[in-house]
Parts: C-alpha cells; sequence; structure tokens
DNA sequence: CGATTTTGTTCGTCCCCGGAACAAACAAAC
DNA sequence: GTTTGTTTGTTCCGGGGACGAACAAAATCG
C-alpha cells in the first residue's frame, strides 16, 4: 500500500494522506519499505508497513489445557510467546493467574529489552467476561465464578501501568480468524462476515459482521453453544436441558462414541475413518446438531458463512459437509447467497493470537494516544 | 432540547451547534419553539424541534389484511393517511401495487398541495427484500417471487423521482417501536436494545442494537421465525421443518386450538380466558416455542429484552409471562442482567408507521443533500 | 533523449471547530 | 426597583485539517 492508493481508498487527496502518514511515520506506526519494482509507467510509490517490532500487543490465554503468553506486533507478527501445557481444569484462579503473570511479567521485559513499546495486555478467557472491569463472571470450565483476574495482574508493578483488558476467548479467536482470511484472500477486513463456532470443551461462538466483533450489549453475544435442540435433552452445565454443548460439545461426542473423556480429537477421527460406528454416528450426530443450531442462527443473523474452529478445523473434513447440507437446507435466505461452511485457518491458540491482536487493533484504530501531541 | 443542551450532549461548543442549527433552520429542517418558563436562574434556553409538517416521510404498507400508506414528519406526528383493510393473500402482485401506487399518488398531491417536501416513499412488505434494487425476493404470504416492486412505483410521473425504497414489515416495525419506546421512557434512542419478534400470519422478527436496525449482510436478518425446534415437526412453508413459525404462528396456534382459521385473536383470547382447555393449551405451547427460540437468539446476540408485537401483543397477558420464565432460565446472561420481555407499544399498523420512519431517519442521519450548499 | 505517466510534496485557501469575550434574559436577594 | 449571579446565545479570532493547483521526482515508452 502506498500514499496515492491509500489516498484513493480513503478518498482523501494525496497530500492529506501524506501528512497523516507523516505522523504515523514520526510516531514509528508506520515504515516506508524498500521501493518496488513496477513494469507500468510513472514513479513508482513507496510501500508502507505497518512498523515493524516497535509497538506490540501482549496477549494472554488462560484454557482448560495451557496458559500462554504471545506478543504480536502491528504487522501481526510473532515477536515473542511463552506457552505452558497443562491440565487446568477446575483450576484454583488465584495459582493459575499468578503463574500467568510471571509468564507476561517475562515477556514484557524481554520486549522492553527490544525497545519495543508494549502497547497493552489482554486476557483470553473461556468465558463471560465484564471487559471493563476486568471481572470474569462464569468460566465454567475453569470453575471461576465473579473473580476480578485483572486485579491480580495489577499486582505486578511491570504491569499495573499498561493497558489491560479482558475477553472471551472465542470472541478473540474469531479476531483473529478475520484477520487470517483477510490475508489470506487479500481482500479487505471490511468484507469478513462470518459466525465462528470453535469447539473447545464447550462450544464457543462469535459474530464478525464487517471485519469487526458484534459484541452485544454486554459483550456476551455469540454463545451459540447453548442455542436448545430439544428441551427433553440432557442436562447442561448452564442450568438449562438439552444445549448444543451437549450433543456436540467435546465431552458430549466423546460420550456418545463411547470413548474415555480424556480421548484426544486425532484418536476420535481416526477411529472414525477406521469404520468405528460408534464414532462415525456420534460425529454424525455432532454434524446435525451443528447444523441445526448454525441454522436457526444464520436465518436470525443474515449472514453468508459459517466459520468451524478449535477442534472442529480438525474434524471438518466429517463435519463441514454434513453442516453444510443442513445449513443450506433451512437457510431462508440461502436460496439466493449460499452458506459456505469453512474450516478455521488460524492456527494453534487462535484465542491467543486474538488476545494479542485486539490490542494491536486498538492502537490501528485509534493511534492518537500513541502520537506525537503537534 | 435547547443549543447549549445539545453541545453538551454531543460535546461541542456552543458556536459550534449554534452555526449547525441555524443551517438546519435555515433548510426548514429544525424550528425554534416558543420558550419555555423554568424556574431556574439564568437565561433561558430556546427549544428546538423537528420541524413540523415540512418534511415528509411516506409509508406504503402491503401486507395480508390491509394495503396504507402514512405521512409523517420530521417529528414523526401523523400528516395524512390512507388505510385499506381487505384480504390479500395470494393476491396478484402487479394489480396489488397499481391500486397501492394511486393511493400513495393522492397522498403524495395532497403533501404537495400544503407546500410540504416529501423526502422519499418507503415501501414495506412481509417478505425478503431486496433494499437496493427494490425488488421482492420471497413474499410468502402474499405469494410473491422474485418482482419488482420499485418499478411499479416507478411507473408513476409523481413517484418516480423520489427516493424510492423497500423494506421487509417486521424491520420496519421494529423501528417503529424503538421510537416509540424511546419517546415513552424520555431516553435516548442509543439505548435502545432488544429482540422484536412480531406475530403475524408468519412470524417476523428484528434487531434493535443501540436504537440502531442491526440488519445483517443483505437486510435478511432478524427471520427468528424459522428457528428449528424439532427437525421431526411440522413441515414448514420455507421447506424445512419444525420451525417456530410451526408452534407460535397464527396459522399454527389456532389449529392446535381447534379453531378455524380465519378466527380473530381476540376470539382465540376470549375462549382462552373462558378456560377453553384446547385454545390454553395452543397458547402454552405458543409461550414455550416462542421462548425456546428467543433463548437461543438472545444466548447468541446477548441483549437483554424482547419486545412482542403484532398480534401477540394482544395475547401478551398470557403469553408474556410464560416466555419471561423459560427465557430467564434458559439464558446463560440472565443471571447478572436478566431479560425484560415486553409488549409492543407502537400501535397498530406499525410496520406503516416505520416505513415513513425510514425516510425520516435518513433524512435525520444524512441532512446534507437538504441543507442549502453553502 | 523527449514525451508521458504516476507519485509525492509545497503552497495558498477554505471550512469547521475551539476559546474568549460579550450581550441578553432570566431568578434570587437585598 | 436595583443589584447580583447564572445560563444562554452570539461575535470574533485563531488553528487544525483537508482540498486544489502547481511543481518536482522517478519511472516507462517511443
Amino acid at each position: 500500500m502506498t500514499r496515492a492508493r491509500l489516498a484513493k481508498a480513503v478518498d482523501l487527496t494525496r497530500p492529506a494522506v501524506s501528512d497523516l502518514v507523516d505522523r504515523l511515520i514520526a510516531a514509528r506506526l508506520v515504515v516506508e519499505a524498500a521501493p518496488e519494482s513496477v513494469d507500468r509507467a510513472g514513479r513508482p510509490g513507496v510501500p508502507l508497513l505497518p512498523a515493524p517490532g516497535s509497538f506490540i500487543g501482549v496477549g494472554v490465554d488462560v484454557a482448560v489445557d495451557h496458559i500462554g503468553v504471545r506478543a504480536l506486533d502491528l504487522a501481526g507478527t510473532l515477536v515473542t510467546e511463552r506457552i505452558v501445557e497443562g491440565d487446568f481444569r477446575s483450576s484454583e484462579p488465584l495459582a493459575m493467574l499468578e503463574r500467568v503473570t510471571s509468564l507476561t511479567e517475562l515477556v514484557v521485559a524481554q520486549l522492553d529489552s527490544l525497545n519495543a513499546t508494549v502497547a497493552g495486555v489482554c486476557l483470553s478467557v473461556p468465558g463471560l467476561t465484564d471487559p471493563q472491569g476486568g471481572i470474569v463472571r462464569y468460566a465454567p470450565n475453569l470453575g471461576w465464578r465473579e473473580f476480578d483476574a485483572l486485579a491480580v495482574l495489577r499486582r505486578s508493578a511491570r504491569l499495573r501501568d499498561l493497558t489491560l483488558e479482558v475477553g472471551n476467548d472465542a470472541n478473540l479467536a474469531a479476531r483473529a480468524e478475520a484477520r487470517h482470511r483477510s490475508r489470506a484472500t487479500g481482500g479487505s477486513r471490511l468484507d469478513q462476515n462470518f459466525l465462528f463456532v470453535s469447539g473447545e470443551v464447550g462450544i464457543g461462538g462469535a459474530i464478525v459482521l464487517g471485519g469487526d466483533l458484534a459484541t452485544g450489549l454486554h459483550g456476551w453475544s455469540g454463545e451459540i453453544g447453548h442455542s436448545v435442540l430439544d428441551p427433553a435433552g440432557p442436562q447442561c452445565r448452564c442450568g438449562a436441558t438439552g444445549c448444543l454443548e451437549q450433543y456436540a460439545g467435546k465431552d458430549a461426542i466423546l460420550r456418545r462414541a463411547h470413548l474415555p473423556a480424556n480421548t484426544s480429537v486425532s484418536r476420535l477421527l481416526a477411529r472414525a475413518r477406521a469404520g468405528n460406528s460408534q464414532a462415525t454416528a456420534a460425529l454424525t450426530e455432532a454434524a446435525e446438531a451443528l447444523g441445526l443450531a448454525s441454522s436457526s442462527s444464520l436465518n436470525l443473523l443474515d449472514l453468508d458463512a459459517v466459520v468451524l474452529g478449535g477442534f472442529y478445523a480438525q474434524l471438518f473434513d466429517v463435519l463441514g459437509p454434513l453442516v453444510a447440507d443442513i445449513i443450506n437446507q433451512r437457510v431462508l435466505a440461502a436460496r439466493w447467497v449460499p452458506v459456505r461452511v469453512e474450516s478455521a485457518v488460524s492456527g494453534d491458540y487462535a484465542s491467543l493470537s486474538g488476545a494479542a491482536l485486539r490490542v494491536v487493533d486498538r492502537v490501528v484504530a485509534h493511534p492518537a494516544p500513541w502520537l506525537a501531541p503537534r
């Protein structure tokens, strides 16, 4: 992207963007790259890039099977990360957060030594969070309730003065997914529109509209895992009955496949591929449940794509076509605009990347605090 | 609202708003009202009001049981209307639209004679529409498919040059509802957030977020009527099975109450109040279905209110509490922020008002075309 | 090498808003 | 009735940001 092309894209004059770009360069948010050779007449433009390694978003992930810290720069490239695998079901929130806090301190110290500016820290939690206050309302798989997570981070002198934030893991993963997709297709962030459904221990979800997350009124949107499929169905941890999670959650699938609760997804997939009837039945039922819940959701939201993330991405070859069939039969608008069902492309620990990107995106959206005061 | 209060509300200085208000007054969009007596020290401000009778939004409604035209000014007050009741199920689209076109011409002629500026015309249709092109994709209850509705309006020399638009009836009714609610509570339009569910022949829906309609990618959002409740349930007109509409649509309720299909809602209500077991059972089942579908929707959307419109408003005393119970049991976030279930307050022919308000709202949101060029 | 094309910058101008000061219109106090 | 304090709306000046025109720079094409 050059100044001239930027001017056309945002509908400003070249002098106007030149002025703005100069300020961004002065603030070290943007750098000029080496001129690219074009075989077109006219003076070649100077490519502009988000400055590598200058401003850093730090994502922190607290999940059932790992904790981790990841640092991404404005370009979204990895600077450092620390990930510790483990089993954190029903963990003690305080101990777990203290551990992740020290990991974060290490990363931030390293970034300081690299002369990078940490723009903020975002904590990803698998549950309902209160983004302003930093409180985790309810994280069923961790067994947390009404816990002030950011207060723990704020005990660290190194982290206290940074901008801290909490967010839902599925929402953050969807953010990473949206970025990866606009990169992959070369298209604009603005035409990313999809329902993100992520298979974890529970089922997370998020709504991406125009490249942005539709967070709802309190930031709790996307809880597709508790769509009702059958009010007479099995009891869910949420208190209700027959939720999608009870048909397509990891525990539910393994139970229906008559496999132990700690079986890996790849083993489940291998069983199904080998023709094990219980495994295939479990996956088929999960796909049907996913298809039904997604159909209702899409009728409500009017989106034209569903992205399956988490462990659904591993199972995509099996689940995807079944889900797509059901959706395109049941979604009213699919006759005019077919619904695409696709696998997530955002790699491992998507919510961790998403948390870091949350910070980066805020800098990009509101660079004013980082600019010279004029 | 005075200039000074406006300045505080939008965070500008008084001189800035004074300048803008002057332009709006010059364009006849705003008028100064008589000074109100206040028992507070200081110079009293000059109340500013949307100019009455100057700019008019014209709403046109094409429904199963009536056609109509309604003209509202910037303040939302009625200027004129023409409504014709009738049975238009499986109507001939061309004939029906020609009839409504001549009604519209009458209204527009009258507005011209009143020296009012018609800011545009919006046509409300019970179905999926293509707002840009003016095409009605699918209106099941009217029996329309792929019909270019605006083309018919454009045949009229009087209407041709106006800004014409088509919209979904439930979405437009939700717009009217949002306006009525912010008026009723005296609050800002911006804190209107609710899921609107309207009982008609089918079931319409819409999502209001921050006072604005969340239209989705193509303007087809809100189709809660085709949420799945039971994939093994009865066949729906939409092609799928077990949709909400088959449990809580008007036809479905009457069928389950063992009443003829043309029975009025008030008669159904009377039966239920009189203790007729079939009628109460039908309404109970409808309420449960509504509650389940709404629960899934709210889990997905993170809203804290459901507004029941259409004939559900008449049945609210019966349906409301049942729906509220189910929702507050099943919606995850309801433990922190209880979900309110309320009856619509926007009176008869809400979609007709909504269509007119759609035009008015566009003028308010983008007044530039109506201002003097400087 | 000159003509053409595209890019980025410089300069003058205009629009919009902020800040300060001022006049106007009220209530309350004396 | 007059004074004082308060709030409103206006006038005037200044500055930031964007536009338009012109110009310099760096490439390709003939």
